[in-house]
DNA sequence: CGGCCTGTTGAAGAAGGTCAACCTACGTGG
DNA sequence: CCACGTAGGTTGACCTTCTTCAACAGGCCG
């Protein structure tokens, strides 16, 4: 469960409570293979899952073949709070590395709303976080061009990594192919090749092998405009507070935009 | 609340316990009028709402002014369950008929889910329901061409339409512009214009002023393979009715694929 | 009446898709 | 150890889809 409570400290402070809260949690680990299909559309739901490590794709599959991803899982990302009221799989997951993750029952995740710990509050967060990944990532397919998409993501993706941790030397490992980034931002592999050589050329990222840097931060935010207010880093979660009084409000500095990310 | 409960009653029986609950939350009711923002990007929230007439639309606006809708709100929809834990609005909402909603405060909501009645539940259908809702628009908006997105949009807005009885008339009043469409599809006027022509001379749709009338639902679902599966109209809650039993289980009916829509 | 908003149509152009060849890295089996 | 196959990436040529620009038409409202 490290994975969940790091990314859960980025707002809310994390004791003792908290972390047995989330111990209980750790009951089923579950490891998939890259490749494997860890969710199958349609699919009958019988427990969500919290990723504890590795990548993995949301994505819905067109009679065609024509593929759509639809989001990218990371360490301490969520899936299928939706088991709680919808038992089919409306989407797929696919393990992209090896993916460790810790499997949920519906009655644990009632348990949790149910609890007087901040844990409940946090996966509501982590919910509403998603949700606004999802739009932007609406607003990213419809409204900018190869370019500017494939910067976005980039930046998008480096920062939620940063967030549990994983991009701290820069040079990540990074897992994705050129087809999955093409099928998140509905473009073609071939382009999104020749974006990317251009985008090494322009250095403002460096390729090497299975590894992705980024050399040039602010040339990418100004490719895009990339603003991390949709990620919504600092929540308020004072409404929830007030019922249970005896804690002193998270003081998390801020940080939105360009140069500061 | 009648456009609240009537979506809710799709899968989940409401009692006089719920309706009890729901006309609790009618307090404050508010008027909106047609190009009115209700929410802008960057406010602090203070309240979420459930729209109760009238359509709105939810989107993001870039720097040089194009837009991109993420969403569209009907009756019965709600907006702002994040409100409990970023007050910041990531998204701005716009009436675009005359739109009555009801405000709800923060309390309010979290009273909800610790009240004995389904109507929390409800909620988080909703918020699994408009999540799937978002996804499913990336799917189309990612890799379909742009009749398929016209033709899958029409039946969606159709579709969810229906369920809080504004379709029955199959000749609906119809308020979105093609400048909404486009914005919504990631395409530009022009082009929409082209292929709503098109579906016309087609005899799939009808248009007369701001009426649409879908005339060939089983042409237009050929075109784009609309499946309903993502809206999840059969919801199962048996995970929580465990807590709470003494109810016999929904028997919603199924209804899933084209002709059957 | 005139202005504005919405939709329509045509012509020209750009962005991105498709097809196909080729290249490298890697893993597997002989 | 090499031969081979496969998966991922690159590059070029050509083609399609959608965009842009521009002109025009109808409805609605002051």
């Amino acid at each position: 469960m490290k994975a969940l409570l790091k990314r859960l400290a980025v707002y809310c402070d994390i004791g003792s409570r908290e972390e047995a809260v989330a111990a209980e949690l750790e009951t089923e680990s579950h490891s998939y293979a890259p490749g494997e299909q860890m969710v199958c559309e349609g699919d009958q739901l019988r427990h969500a899952f919290v990723v504890e490590r590795g990548w993995a794709s949301a994505h819905r599959d067109l009679e065609d073949g024509r593929r759509q991803v639809v989001h990218f899982l990371m360490p301490g990302d969520f899936f299928g709070l939706q088991v709680m009221v919808a038992r089919t799989a409306d989407h797929s997951i696919t393990a992209l590395t090896e993916v460790e993750a810790f499997r949920i029952s519906p009655g644990a995740i009632s348990h949790l709303f149910a609890e007087p710990s901040d844990i409940g509050i946090a996966l509501w967060w982590a919910q509403v976080q998603e949700e606004s990944i999802l739009r932007e990532h609406i607003v990213r397919n419809g409204r900018r061009n190869a370019t500017e998409r494939v910067a976005h993501l980039l930046l998008e993706l480096h920062r939620r990594a940063r967030i549990v941790g994983h991009a701290e030397s820069e040079t990540k490992h990074f897992p994705l192919s050129q087809q999955l980034i093409a099928d998140s931002l509905g473009l073609s592999v071939v382009h999104v090749s020749r974006v990317m050589t251009r985008l090494t050329k322009d250095k403002l990222i460096e390729r090497k092998g299975k590894s992705l840097k980024i050399t040039d931060r602010d040339g990418l935010n100004a490719l895009c405009e990339f603003d991390t207010g949709y990620l919504h880093l600092e929540a308020d979660i004072s409404a929830f507070r007030l019922k249970r009084p005896g804690r002193p409000p998270d003081q998390t500095p801020g940080e939105n935009r360009a140069g500061a990310a």
